[in-house]
DNA sequence: TTTCCTTACGCCTATCGTAAGCATA
DNA sequence: TATGCTTACGATAGGCGTAAGGAAA
């Protein structure tokens, strides 16, 4: 095999000009040096590459092929070295981030819109998954950043930003009566079925159903505890009670379902932007800095 | 911009291992050189591609992408010398072939799946021309091999060999009475309508029409000049004529059509295989070698 | 005789290996 | 103290340019 790019741009240059003399001007060399490359380039090949006499330089058939192969390796060169530096100084690469499904649908879109066209060589790679995961994935490095609901326990060694603010609504069959309500009161919800959130997989929801409910007594009758925003609006739809639900689950899209705002001193849903400490890359740190400054 | 691909081997070796003793190990060196082509590679790309101390070594993320392009480029750089060993041995390489319209339906698929099955690295391109522009092809270069019909005058720094022979046939709408004729003999042609070939672009058919048709007295009336045979043929279904076509026109698929066979010492037609004198590759010479031997 | 590719040779740069240096667990 | 990456240095190989060689128009 050929051991380096300097025989290979010789050769280039030859099977571009197929004129000794000229092809080494372009190179910056003398002709001797040139011929010899190119001798020593068929040698270590053990191809002919051209056909040349002292008049006549030509490219052989398998000379033809091997200027494809010798282009092709000489631009990846150039290319690579230029998307390196690109990568090493954050303006270009790959950057994973988590997400919550309801979120998907209202927050990602816009984020994404707005973070390409600033940072346009800066890939986001999405990944739907709960809160709990993505915790984890931000600790093993799996996700660099994770639009999630709010941890009650400090995670160590995660930072996050509240990212976005929305009240909780009612959701609620559009042939309930309660849906011709402008505004639901606790008196309202008394003794009414409610579809809740699972304590485990949904305990921020969970446990601001319970909160929000506080206020309503007697209390109303829980009749489900479902872990994903989607399955409890088909639940609702379908007849079977009520919920508390963020705003953003009217981009859910499932008919049948009325949303009504709640009393004005309600409690609000957040939405956090969580990463690591310290950045995976350069790429993770610009979109980090972009992010906190479209907070401000 | 990085010189030679041993710093990429030495990149690569160092980035699966992780560890220099045995990426050197790896590359039949001592470490200090290893230490040394890492830095220039890294000073030449001005790209940092290892985070490293004295008890860890880590790609960064720019190394990681730059790992793929390395990888690229020696993967380009073994596989481009091969195929060009190929190409030049005549293991490899790509043959143009041409062919006349008719013969493209009976001849050539045989003769490519025997060829690919022979010569399976060479890759046969088909140009379906007739005759004259084959002869042109050849001798500009464009073609390497050509299955055509063959010419009066012989042509200059061209070889042919007769490849096939076949029956001229009597096609005549079927519902003709001569459709029930077992064989046609010249005096059933007497004075019948003939549709023939056009004396320039298809003047071997055209010629041959004339000679077996030398036969028949009265002579049959000769009611168009076509150039190519599947013309004719839909003038014959459309009931315009009878033709004297080649064996391999009932191939053509085309309805309505009957062909009978002629009395018996009949001229017939042939196909030549033609090329230059000098082949343009080894692999247009392979290929030449096992038409000729198939030909026995 | 001119053109143009190749061979010959001295100079210089670059890489190798050995040996010493230095940081970290 | 052991491990493991880096620096130092002399020896060697390979590339460049100048100069001479040789084949074809």
């Amino acid at each position: 095999m050929f051991n380096d790019f300097k025989k290979l741009q010789c050769f280039i240059a030859l099977a571009e000009e197929l004129h000794f003399a000229r092809a080494a001007e372009r190179l910056f060399m003398t002709q001797p040096p040139l011929s010899r490359q190119i001798r020593l380039l068929e040698e270590a090949t053990g191809v002919r590459l051209f056909e040349r006499n002292s008049r006549l330089v030509r490219l052989t058939e398998a000379g033809t092929f091997f200027l494809q192969s010798a282009r092709q390796m000489v631009a990846i060169a150039e290319q690579s070295v230029d998307t390196a530096r690109r990568i090493q100084s954050g303006h270009a690469g790959r950057v994973t981030l988590g997400f919550t499904a309801v979120s998907g649908y209202y927050l990602v879109p816009e984020l994404l819109a707005r973070a390409q066209q600033a940072l346009p060589g800066i890939e986001i790679v999405l990944k739907e998954m709960v809160t709990s995961e993505q915790v984890d994935a931000l600790q093993s490095g799996a996700l660099a950043l994770a639009l999630m609901r709010p941890t009650i326990a400090a995670q160590p060694g995660l930072i996050h930003h509240r990212y976005h603010r929305e009240p909780m609504l009612l959701a609620l069959p559009d042939s309930h009566p309660l849906a011709q309500q402008a505004q639901i009161l606790p008196e309202h919800l008394r003794q009414q079925p409610m579809i809740t959130y699972a304590p485990n997989e949904g305990r921020y929801f969970y446990e601001m159903t319970l909160e929000i409910m506080a206020d309503v007594s007697p209390q109303p009758i829980f009749v489900q505890h479902i872990s994903q925003t989607h399955s409890i609006m088909a639940l609702v739809s379908r007849g079977f009670g009520m919920a508390l639900v963020p705003a953003s689950a009217r981009y859910l899209g499932i008919s049948g379902v009325a949303f009504r705002p709640l009393w004005p001193d309600a409690r609000q849903a957040e939405t956090w932007i969580a990463w690591r400490e310290q950045a995976g890359s350069a790429a993770e740190e610009r979109l980090r800095e972009f992010i906190v400054g479209e907070l401000g």
